[in-house]
Parts: structure tokens; sequence; C-alpha cells
DNA sequence: CAAGTAAATTGGTAAGACCAATTCATTGAT
DNA sequence: ATCAATGAATTGGTCTTACCAATTTACTTG
């Protein structure tokens, strides 16, 4: 009786919604490009209003769910990330602190995605990413298009582990990735000593995969990282002393 | 006049409410905390009726950047990630042809956030980590409670991490493999030696991160996982085989 | 058979009504 | 004067009904 009450407390007619399309939608009863049942019936057979049902159906249509077409139907959408566009816009316009949170996800990601990339990388893998090192060391004074060479040197990475869950995930972070990408170069690279720390750590990443050695891959790129953080680290000191530091070390 | 014609046809009264909230959002004018105009009037201010209002602020709500209290009202959101736990699951469940990929995710997540745990972990974290090890121990011959606490000793470790991004991606990744069966492949062994293995391996998981050696912890994370694929890969051989193989090795 | 028109279907939006939860104002007791 | 209880007001939650806009389907005509 207390199960069944809690049970009716937690689905309400919102809920009801949301559990209806969450379930087939998981379970693949309805798939990409299937048409949802039109809206009065669908409010009908969920025992709820329409005006409610619009509501969540509104919902999953900015989450990317779903696709309306006025006169026609609702239909399951393919999933797109360009639906986190304005989350992470919003978290931008808040504390940062989410964004780092965001970058242990990308290192996840990255670090299992170059171990598999060591084994899995064929030749056209290689030579992307190859092609990429080399437009990163020739864009290291203009920050935006460094920028995005460094951010693609990273994508062609994981791009390179043919594992199709690492690379949705990776595309779902992309848009942050690359602002920070370019951010983090107009903060940081003025420095000549700096630039080729950088550069060398790159191409140390870029050899680990060539040498097909996962652990040292992972290692490198891990060391990339820190040395990417440390860079930032002193770039906030710089910035609060208001001091130009010639000298670093 | 194109412009003036083109501006109308864009920003009817969905549009106008999402622009309403985005723009005061960004500006800073609405910021974390702040109670917004109640509805009925902001539906008159903005010139729609309450129900698209609703339905637009239900889709924002869902979003993060909103949180509602019936009979109070509508307040400015703290960015927070987990919003988007039903739709990496989404994103993935498209890529349910691979679930193999799916694993190399999970394992991707779970690495990342052992560092983590190892660097950030509290006492009562550890306590929580320490006692699933031991019920998975207590329920070795029970299939579906030793899958459970298995499945609960790593996300204890993910959840020591105290990263919302990793946490938030495994519990996507979770639900999704939960559904799919998967972890119940996993059969329990009734070879003592093969006992012995598995809870030796779940062991130095532990202890590793009580020692706060983050590459450890992940090497020993990695060996487990390493386990557990020869044990499946055995577990097929054995079941195709159709014969009990009394003898291992 | 093809083209055009009308009807039906489906999504888009609103007004009005009523219920549920919270907040604020008023009243009564100490 | 202060505090607690009660009632009213406010705000969100949900529904019915009505009408408009866009697309699809059915029917009619050449």
């Amino acid at each position: 009786m207390n199960e069944g009450l809690e049970s009716d407390a937690r689905q309400n007619g919102s809920d009801r919604v949301v559990s209806y399309f969450k379930d087939r939608i998981l379970k693949g009863d309805l798939k990409v490009g299937d048409r949802v049942m039109p809206e009065r019936e669908l409010a009908q057979h969920l025992d709820v209003g329409r005006p409610l049902l619009r509501e969540v159906m509104k919902s999953l249509v900015m989450l990317g769910f779903l696709n309306v077409r006025q006169g026609s139907g609702t239909y399951i959408a393919k999933a797109d990330i360009r639906v986190l566009s304005d989350f992470f816009t919003f978290c931008l316009s808040q504390e940062q602190d989410v964004l780092e949170d965001v970058m242990q996800a990308r290192m996840a990601i990255e670090c299992q995605a170059i171990r598999l990339a060591c084994e899995r990388a064929n030749e056209a893998d290689l030579a992307r990413i190859g092609q990429w090192l080399g437009t990163l060391i020739d864009t290291l004074t203009d920050p935006e298009a460094g920028g995005r060479a460094d951010f693609m040197f990273h994508q062609s990475i994981v791009a390179a582990s043919h594992s199709r869950a690492l690379t949705t995930l990776y595309g779902a972070m992309a848009e942050l990735l690359q602002r920070s990408h370019v951010q983090r170069r107009v903060t940081t690279y003025r420095n000549p000593e700096i630039v080729r720390v950088l550069v060398d750590a790159h191409r140390e990443v870029f050899l680990s995969i060539v040498a097909k050695d996962p652990d040292q891959a992972d290692r490198r790129l891990r060391d990339h990282f820190a040395i990417g953080d440390e860079l930032r680290r002193r770039s906030l000191i710089e910035t609060y002393r208001g001091a130009p530091a010639k000298q670093i070390n």
C-alpha cells in the first residue's frame, strides 16, 4: 500500500509523459524517424490534458529528442549536439567551475581514446593527426587559427579511436572545448619558451600513437594537460600581479 | 522592410519568451537565485497566452535554466550538468548497436574518476566503497545481489571523484547498460581460484584509492577490467561449447 | 490519369475555470 | 507588545473548449 502510494505520488501526469518517451526511445520501440501518436490521442492515452502533454513535448523538442511538423506530426529526432550550445552558453554566463569539471570528462574521453587509437588508427588517421600537428605549429601566433588547429589535433586523436561512443561524447563537448582552446591561446602564447614546450608536448603525444604504445600515449597526453594547467595557473598569477613577468623561472 | 518582415516572422510568441530569458540571463539582469515575474504577469507582458509561456518555461526548467516552486515563484537556477544526463543517454542509445563501445566510454569515465577519487575522497566515501567491497565478497554466490554490489562498488568510486560531469556521464551510461542486460552476462563463478582472483582485484583497486596513488589506481582498475574481459571471453567459449568445463586451465 | 478543390487531420495558441502549495495579512490570546 | 492560528491572496499545476495554421488525404472534374 505504501509502495503503491509512493508510486502514485511520483507518477504525476508530467512524469508519465516523460516516462512514456524515455522508455520507448531507450527500448528501441521508437526509433529515429518514427512518428509519434498524435497529440490529442496521446494525451487521452496517458490520461493528461493536451496543454500538459505539449509542455513536456516542447521540452523534449528543445532537448533534441523530438522534431515536430505542424499538420504532419511529431517524430523521433536524431541526437543533435547543437542543443547543448545554449546550455554551455548559460554555463559561461555564470561561474566557471562547471567548465573545469567538464574538462575532467574531456580528459577521461581523450585518454581512453588515445589508448584505442594506438591499436586502431589507420594510415589516414595518422596522416590527419600529423597534419593538424603541422598546422598547429604553423599557427602559433594566431590565437584563432591556432586554437582551432589545437582542437582539431585532439579531435583527430579521438576519431582515430574508432569508438562511436567516445566520439559522440567528445562531440557533445566540442563547442565548449573550442572556446576554451581559443581563450587559452590568447592568454598563454607570448613566450617562446612556453611555445617550444607546448610544441614538444604535442609532438610526443603524436609519436606515442605512432609507436602504438597505449600506456605511454596516455601518460604523454596527461603530461600535456598538466603543462596546460600549469600555464593557466601562471597566467592567473600574472594577471593578478598585473606585472608583465619577463622571467618565468 | 525585408529585414523587418524577417524579424517578425522569426519572433513568434514562443521565440519571444525564449529571448526574454536568454537576453536577461546573459546580460546579467537575471542572476542565480533571482525571482522571475509571475506567469500571468509575464504572459501579458510578452503578449502570449499562459499555456504557451508555460511550455517554454517547462523547457527551460528541463534544460536547467530555471527552478520553479509552486505557490512561490520561478527562480533562475545555478548551472548543473546533471540536467544533461538524459541527453547523453539518448545520444548513446542511438549508438546502441555497439554496446562494447559504450563499455569503452564507461571505462574512460571510471579510470578518470578513480584518479580524482584518490585526491578527493573523504572518509565517508572510503567507508562506502569499502562497505560495498564487503557486500560484494559476501554475495559472490548470488548473481542478483552480487551484480548489484559490483555495480555499487564502481559507482561509489565514481561518486568519490566529486565530479558532477563524470558522475552524470557514468549514470547516463549505467542506465543504458542496465537496459541492455550486458552486465548480467557476468555470471558467478564456482571455481575458488577465480573467485579469489576477482576478490583480490577489487581489493587492490580499493587499496590504491586508500593509498591515494592515482597512477596505481588507474592501472589496477584497468587490470580488473582486463580480468573481467577474460572471464567473459571464457564464459562465451563455455556457453558455445555447451560443456560444463570442469577444468579451466 | 492528372490537377484542383474541399475536407480531415495534426500541430499552435488562447481564454477561462478550478485545484494545489506557499506567502502574507489579520485576528485573537497571552 | 508578541506570538500563534486562521483566512485571504498569490502563484504555480492542470484541464476543457475553442479557434487558427499547415499538411495530408479524399473527392471531383477534365
